[in-house]
DNA sequence: TATGAATGAGGGTTCATTCAT
DNA sequence: CATGAATGAACCCTCATTCAT
């Protein structure tokens, strides 16, 4: 049976992941290693120790969102309507990118690489959304001229569209979400 | 009146302006103030001189070409055809991120703050912008439910449809930036 | 009278020890001592309780092989022959020192201090070698004009001609050794 | 013509360097680059300037003391005995590494690799000491029986008599030479 | 007693900015 | 004015040691 006095290891490694995500959501991508420590009460080396570089750091806060959608893709999947399936996944893709600005400029291209850790560990969302990308077009439900590089940019752009303050606007978000999918669905011409 | 500035440091300015924003535009924000004054011939020290921060001299480059695209929409302004002056203008914005990472990250909010630099210099594309497409949605050319920040946004998406690597792939942001404004158009219902 | 220590704790003690020697032997000294505790299947504060230091695992390590060799130099002192006795110590020293980087370094002077560590435990080398080198010097089998410190010298020189790799190269060792030992028999004239 | 201001630049550049042979030679190489700047009387950053890392530190250190030895391995190729120039050179290394603990450590080779660095900037005492090795074995002046690798064994083992504290006993250090010098001398039988 | 997570000082290096030349 | 050497705070990371479990 595995050791259980992990808990404090546990607690202070969910801590400073916590932490690092709200931090590098909040302030960017730059703030100090030492300064997450700080913040989460612990020494620097704590931080190491469980993240031995920033990039780990940061790949760890992704993977374990980027696991949270795969899952949910996944489970979409199984769903009957296939542009319901598309678009929902659509929305909680710009809400999950919403919570996580260090997630969104991941996503956007900047800095640390999402796709590969992504792919070395098993999650691949971008995969997950080109199922039901490609699902919902066959369905008729969704524009056949836009590919999954296209959803992901228009992702971006609706993510770019709460300010780096507080998430107090999410009705903002909200309606350009709608208004983006509105403008994926089919045509009629 | 201000004193001439000397032929020699216009000459250095204009130099230094031109190669940051080059390398600014190729490599994005962090590159060195170091290599920048290499890259021109120039001393670290005569950077400093014409701007004092590497904030300034960031927020100079961008007003140069804000002070641009201003201007451009003012020209806009003046075509009889609203749908087509603002249309035309959201192509040339994305064309200008798409040309310009530095631009790009910081009209997709990442990095230095742009919006109140271009405030207090007085080029206010914000405002260019917002003119253009209240007088499009007047006309019945682009749908009411959007402000300028959802305009904003959807052009921070199409950036981002264009990979860090170098900008063969125009045709990709052409045709993202077509389906955008497509969904733009004003809806029968 | 002392606790008699728990087996278990023996155990560790002496698998922290082996597998320190091994290492040091192997690696040198700036091995991290969380990388002993690893090797030995133990926590690293198991090693810091047996050790309290590094400098003190370190020395335990060589006062233990300081103690065979100083009972080798009381066996060689009942030795007939004194050039006999010497010349093998010598040999026993460098063999010793070639089988442990470790031993070597310290033997060498480099690092931590061997010397006072030993002779706070009463292990003196230094002395047993002197025996040995006065006796064979009387019966004209050594020059007279060396010391120990001389011998300790060309050991550490023999020594050090042997490469950090792996101990294949014996040979050139027992050659140079040989030669050494040559160089210090008495001359004739 | 090249520019000449660097008058501070060069005086800071020596100094760094004379300071940190003084100070590596007296406490060996672990001491901190920040120690060196401290005692130099210049920040860290002006050390890494000058030599970008510690590495680059220490071999321009060792590589101008090279530099004189493998010319006076090469003047003393011109001399007419070749047993003078050998012995001659071999005092020399000896005496050079007594008067710098950091040259002496990578003359035995621990630490950074001196050999590779010195090859690359074309300064090869070894080359050179084999040189005059060779010509001395020929002329019958030393034992045929040892190489080049032998003589600097030697020539460490007689830099390890001297301790790590202050040079007073050049004597100990000049009568050992000798013994060892003598030991290297053709035997008759 | 054993564990290994936590600590935090200290390492080498980078770079925006200042200032003597 | 131009220069680029100097500065030193800040960065990320390592590791000997301590201490709660």
């Amino acid at each position: 049976m595995a050791r259980q006095p992990r808990a404090d290891a546990q607690r202070n490694r969910a801590r400073v992941l916590e932490v690092a995500a709200r931090v590098f959501a909040t302030e960017g991508l730059s703030v100090p290693v030492h300064e997450i420590a700080r913040r989460a009460g612990v020494g620097t080396g704590t931080v190491s120790r469980h993240f031995p570089s920033k990039h780990d750091l940061f790949a760890a806060i992704l993977l374990a969102r980027l696991e949270q959608l795969t899952a949910e893709a996944d489970a979409l999947n199984q769903q009957t309507d296939p542009g319901v399936a598309f678009f929902t996944f659509f929305a909680t893709l710009v809400h999950a990118g919403a919570a996580n600005r260090g997630l969104a400029e991941a996503l956007a291209g900047a800095g640390y690489d999402l796709e590969s850790a992504a792919a070395d560990a098993g999650y691949d969302v971008t995969a997950g959304l080109r199922g039901l990308l490609t699902r919902a077009q066959l369905a008729g439900a969704v524009r056949d001229d836009v590919d999954s590089a296209d959803v992901k940019a228009l992702m971006t752009g609706c993510l770019s569209r709460v300010g780096s303050g507080g998430g107090a606007d999410t009705a903002a978000l909200d309606h350009l979400t709608a208004v983006v999918c509105d403008g994926l669905r089919s045509k009629p011409g």
